[in-house]
DNA sequence: AACCTGAACAACCGCACCTCC
DNA sequence: CGGAGGTGCGGTTGTTCAGGT
């Protein structure tokens, strides 16, 4: 049978937003608030629109301080890493890039970021050799199901692929040794597996969404060994690899000789990836400006 | 000038979770 | 405890526009 649906769709207008539906918008809600009941929103306005798509248009779009367009070097490093790391937790992600909204990030990592890495990648593997793309593929979906396995999302395939060619750049030889399947462990834990591969399944959205202690004790393993990836967090032992794949990343994202700096900010060589000395810059909103913090603000999402 | 193609972005849809009764 | 309704989120689709042919 299903729910019913949030609101009446033959009475409710779709499409773009008029100008002055969104000032309706945003004026009433400047005044009054969302009143804690988005779906009531709209007629207390007398907007013919869901309360979804009003609630989703302020916060893409009407709602302050909202950035859009020109990602910096140092967004574009956030984002990609923190997709290796969580994947496409887009809302927790867009928490990091104060002023952007998940649906920004989204788009953006869809339409540029993905390609940008996943092409140069594959750009610089036809001239080397075999393919890590091709090694992620072959494990993935079609391939590494008969019938047992479930088909990956595509998204933890996006990650498996990201991850790969990383791992690969790091140690070529360990990468096909150790890890045959293609399976990303990167170094640490299994549980860096656990949390690359199941953010999109219920074991993970209970773990990070749980209150209980022993939840906590598993998403800070989670966290823990997110940062034993070298991705987020480097300990003093894992720098070197974690350095080399910073630069590795930023190579993928901006190619050889380019060490970002495109907007002539704080990107220099090395990029600032993760600005471990050197305090990030704040504009607004509830960036959170410690440095080293991102996970630790991951973290704070879920009230830990 | 007309058409085609792809990029970029806005918006919608459906699902899962949370809260309240 | 279970159901209903509201909310948040990720995936997907639709629309617009710029550049190329």
């Amino acid at each position: 049978m299903g729910r019913a649906p949030c609101c009446d769709k033959a009475t409710v207008k779709k499409g773009p937003w008029s100008p002055e539906e969104d000032a309706m918008l945003k004026n009433y809600i400047e005044e009054h608030g969302t009143g804690g009941n988005w779906i009531a929103l709209p007629h207390k306005i007398g907007l013919k629109r869901c309360g979804k798509s009003c609630r989703l248009r302020w916060l893409n779009y009407l709602r302050p301080n909202i950035k859009h367009g020109d990602f910096t070097p140092e967004e574009d490093s956030i984002i990609c890493s923190l997709y290796i790391s969580i994947g496409s937790r887009w809302s927790i992600i867009a928490a990091q890039l104060p002023g952007r909204t998940d649906n920004d990030v989204k788009n953006y990592w869809n339409t540029k970021l993905k390609k940008r890495l996943l092409g140069r990648r594959k750009d610089r593997d036809t001239h080397h050799h075999r393919p890590s793309a091709a090694v992620a593929n072959e494990t993935s979906g079609e391939n590494m199901n008969d019938g047992g396995e479930r088909a990956l999302s595509a998204s933890a395939m996006e990650r498996i692929q990201l991850c790969m060619q990383l791992q690969e750049l790091q140690n070529p030889l360990s990468a096909a040794i150790h890890n045959p399947l293609g399976w990303p462990t990167c170094r640490g834990t299994t549980q860096s597996s656990n949390n690359s591969f199941n953010s999109n399944n219920s074991n993970v959205t209970v773990a990070e969404q749980g209150q209980s202690s022993s939840m906590n004790e598993h998403l800070n393993a989670q966290l823990d060994s997110a940062a034993m990836d070298g991705i987020a967090s480097p300990s003093s032992v894992e720098n070197s690899n974690v350095i080399n794949m910073e630069a590795e990343l930023q190579e993928l994202l901006y190619g050889e000789g380019n060490q970002g700096s495109v907007d002539g900010g704080v990107q220099q060589e090395g990029v600032e990836w993760w600005s471990y000395e050197q305090a990030r810059p704040v504009n607004c909103w509830d960036f959170t400006p410690e440095p080293n913090s991102v996970f630790q603000d991951y973290a704070s999402v879920y009230e830990i």
